[in-house]
DNA sequence: CTGAAAGCGCTTACAG
DNA sequence: CTGAAAGCGCTTACAG
């Protein structure tokens, strides 16, 4: 990069000192009295020059970014891609720019980019926390860090917080099988800590005993996080070998939804004449697919919007840090074609 | 945030200078001939306190980040968060982070992008270019900032880039419609002065023109841009409407794929009985819709590696701008369900 | 109405 | 083997 304009040539040029030019750049000309002439004269020059202030100077000198750290599981995905987009959008409008990560859920890369960012400057931090993250969260209050956490929580740790109502998802969808009729209900799970994934097992668990019904340990198919696409297909065609007689099946995530749907084009069950299908989370293909799936959808507009705002509010009102607030979202059930009534019983409705 | 560590306070409670911190912080301990003693006592203090080095400071003494942007059209489509995805992966293998934003191809908030990723302090950017980029990356050649174009080119503009071999995808594509038996295939687009739509509207023609084929202007659908969900799908079916004669459709993007099958549903045209479907870049719906849907897939993965190498080769050696290098990746024909055989017409092979 | 100067936290010649 | 000091480009009391 050739040599820079800084402030010092601006006020050279103009005779004036940077004093007067800071000012300027920085809207106070008003406040501190600048006559309208220079301002004019230094803002003229500025644009003709190009200039834009060091922004690393301006941070060291400050202490303030105008940035906010994003630290979420995987860009790549759809549903934290999307949040991304949104929450950056909000923050611009706000005059903030934002700096994405993403942890794949490891606690190392976590720690690593929420000491990144630290050391970034960045005014406040929205983070989907990995499970080891107590410390360096509890670290964070100390020092006074602004941050939310985003989709998920941490055991035993009072902090803003806004998640989804995952109980109440699982919970919805599982009471619209048992509803439509549907009696042998498998649940498709990751092997996880995640409170989220907690939830939802709870919530289908809660409904089915609302009926009386429990579920059996074999009709719970729970995979490991780091599978692959094809190992996960595949154990969910060896599951739907074991479990003939299951009527539904509950995915408790989007992607395991995804795999789902191909290995039962593999094992040639057909939806829902064989067997009904929903999941949590909502796509593309989910919403086109033949029969169209039946799911509980996340409110991904409105959990990155009251996540920045409440980052946003963090920032500006110190106060808020030692209250903190939880703002927990309904996930919308939308009834598809994957899990009409039951035709072929009789049924007490 | 409480108050900081510095490394001055780190040499004070040493009695040693910030100096020599400094160069046991940055491994210069054996260069500058630290002693092993110092050098340990300054790094057990680091940890201990868990400092870390002021970035801010850092850049503006150095000039230098170790921070890419990347500026791409939209992080919550899933080209762009898988491409993110995978550069932010490689550059943090090299030691870099990455800041993204989106432009949702506006020329205005690319423009923007470009100053803020400047004032910054980028070591470099990564692009994918709006239409009316073109002083801006002049000039970013002119100031001798490091940059790859990325997914397209900007006209009469001579810079490193990575780009897909749309033409080829295309031709292809229609190839393989033609040699199935296809005779009239209507070509759906988007309204785009985009270099790569360009060309794979070029590839489609050529491949017509090759057996002796035009195409019609009524076969040739091209929507806004900025058309939302709903209105795309609408043109669509009344496009279909109109030329009850199409026996096979070419979507030239991802997302009018998707809409495109959105469509057919409602018009009641079942593929590939009705009409064939083929589709430029590959996604989870198009892999498991029934049918499947033939497409040309980008390599995504290969396209971000070469980009974030390209740009790190740059930055590390400088003659690298003077001679730009481009990058044309080719995209992978995936032949599915979508575009068999045609069966019902006597076939000259 | 405007300016001189301190200082944010580093890195790096220069000196010994 | 180590230190004193300049300087990166800003902002902001303080002074007039």
């Amino acid at each position: 990069m050739t040599k820079k304009i800084s402030i010092k040539d601006i006020a050279k040029e103009l005779n004036i000192s940077i004093t007067t030019v800071s000012f300027v750049i920085n809207g106070k000309s008003e406040e501190m009295g600048i006559s309208l002439a220079t301002t004019n004269r230094v803002n003229e020059l500025i644009i003709e020059w190009g200039f834009n202030p060091n922004s690393a100077a301006r941070i060291l000198r400050t202490g303030k970014s105008k940035t906010i750290g994003l630290i979420i599981e995987d860009i790549g995905n759809y549903f934290f891609g999307n949040i991304a987009k949104i929450i950056e959008v909000e923050a611009s409008k706000k005059g903030y720019n934002v700096f994405f990560s993403s942890t794949d859920n490891s606690d190392i890369r976590a720690k690593d980019l929420i000491q990144k960012m630290k050391n970034s400057s960045v005014d406040g931090m929205i983070i989907t926390p990995t499970k080891g993250l107590a410390d360096d969260i509890k670290l964070l209050e100390k020092q006074n860090v602004p941050f939310v956490l985003l989709d998920r929580l941490i055991p035993d740790i009072d902090a803003n917080h806004v998640i989804l109502n995952n109980y109440k998802g699982a919970f919805d969808l599982t009471n619209h099988l048992i509803k439509n009729g549907y009696q042998q209900i498998g649940f498709i799970s990751i092997f996880s800590d995640l409170s989220q994934m907690d939830e939802r097992e709870k919530g289908f668990v809660d409904a089915l005993a609302k009926d009386g019904k429990t579920i059996l340990d074999e009709t719970m198919l729970k995979v490991r996080f780091d599978l692959s696409g094809k190992e996960i297909v595949f154990a969910i065609e060896k599951y739907l070998k074991k479990n003939p007689q299951l009527d539904a099946l509950f995915f408790a995530t989007n992607y395991l939804g995804v795999y789902g749907l191909e290995a039962l084009q593999n094992a040639n069950k057909k939806i829902p004449k064989d067997i009904a299908v929903v999941s949590f989370d909502d796509n593309d293909l989910f919403r086109l697919y033949t029969p169209s799936i039946t799911v509980a959808a996340q409110p991904i507009h409105d959990i990155a919007v009251e996540a920045i705002n409440l980052l946003l509010n963090i920032i500006h009102d110190g106060d808020k840090k030692n209250n903190p607030e939880g703002i927990v979202l309904d996930p919308e059930l939308i009834e598809r074609n994957s899990s009409p009534k039951k035709k072929t019983m009789l049924m007490v409705d």
